[in-house]
DNA sequence: TTAATACATTTGGTGTGCCAAATTATTTTT
DNA sequence: AAAAATAATTTGGCACACCAAATGTATTAA
């Protein structure tokens, strides 16, 4: 039968890692809970259990930190998830907008040798589907971190390196709208009355929500 | 988060379709509880929740045996394990007696358009690394239930076809010895005092315990 | 400074799978 | 048929993640 106390520790982990890129100050039991749509009261008694386990500390502040045992874990997720989003993508055939939500799955499985072997049979990629640098086996990780296209200026060309939000229903919006990561597309203004961002994509003029355009990183061209 | 309850139903769906194919009659649920490394009266609770889902039946004798649609759900995870255990061994490098406990993992991922992807990226195999047959889509197996090599005749050769135990330790030692599926093999005799086997392989004389030669399955030559 | 708002924590309680131990059949033996 | 062994079931309870709602405790506005 299966242990399942990992499975919770490394969503917490993901979770906690994801939300303190974005904001390095640190993060509250609040936001954790917003972010894995659980109740405070149930986050703040598992990243009490963290603590313990030395993966997580409590600042005096309130705010929650990994530990360097914590972050190491939360990079060997990532790892295996974006490895796993690779062989789905390569080998299996799906596209870079449907793999995140199985890879959720396949991230937990399996011992760190079978992600080394898978590592090496997809040939050591550097980052997966969505743009997004994998970690490598000492958790290591490049962040070159993009610009929002928010912050673009008019009338300049930006390549789409990836996105900051992974969920597959945004991903297949933005790949509907051609898109992806690699893709050329030029800033041609935005609206100060909603933040909402025009570019024009191809041959297409899109807009895009002030919201979906500040998750979308690109690099000047 | 994740949902469970589809991961204990399986694996309790998954062991009763293999007893139940040792013995057909029909298994008690000690025998089950034994299987499982669990307590009689939890597997006894677990057994009512899925009579109530349809997955089951108590027979009057109290006998434990799986519906029409509690079959197809156990195939449908023998499949999974198999496609998966292939993949191990023939795209990560595996040999054939390390990838069950990393299979017993992968099974229960993913949907069914994963495993057929999969499949078809394997070529549709036939069968797994073991040798055991691969349900197909619809659930459809082909049981070519091969003899155990206990039964053999003094002095026949056979083909090593497959095993009734699936135990990576069981197979590592009998990988150890050259006996894997394919190896050809001469049965020299049965001990009558401890039913004890022995057997040529190779130029090798190899012994083994009522026990093993009874969970190793052949064919004549 | 007081009131309002947000955050933090505690309390009591749920569901699910699990167990040990006691009890009640049901078989076997003798 | 009585005794012994085995099997089936019930009982009460544990661990774990989870939640709603109540209660503190800061912060920010008025």
């Amino acid at each position: 039968m299966p242990h399942f106390k990992d499975l919770f520790e490394e969503t917490y982990l993901k979770a906690i890692y994801k939300l303190n890129n974005k904001s390095p100050k640190g993060i509250n039991n609040i936001t954790l809970a917003k972010a894995l749509q659980l109740n405070p009261a149930t986050v703040l008694e598992m990243v009490r259990k963290l603590t313990e386990r030395k993966l997580v500390e409590l600042q005096q502040d309130k705010t929650i930190h990994l530990t360097e045992s914590g972050r190491k874990k939360a990079l060997s997720i990532i790892r295996r998830h974006r490895l796993w989003e690779v062989f789905l993508a390569d080998k299996l055939g799906y596209s870079w907008d449907e793999v995140h939500e199985l890879a959720e799955e396949l991230e937990h499985v399996g011992s760190d040798d079978l992600i080394n072997r898978l590592e090496n049979y997809l040939g050591h990629p550097k980052s997966d589907p969505h743009g997004d640098p994998i970690p490598d086996k000492k958790g290591k990780l490049k962040e070159e971190q993009g610009m929002p296209l928010m912050n673009g200026v008019k009338g300049k060309q930006y390549i789409i390196t990836n996105f900051t939000d992974t969920n597959d229903q945004f991903l297949q919006y933005l790949s509907s709208l051609q898109i992806r990561p690699g893709a050329k597309v030029k800033f041609t203004g935005m609206n100060e009355y909603d933040r909402s961002c025009s570019l024009s994509v191809g041959k297409q003029q899109v807009h895009l929500s002030e919201k979906a355009a500040g998750n979308i990183l690109v690099q000047p061209v």
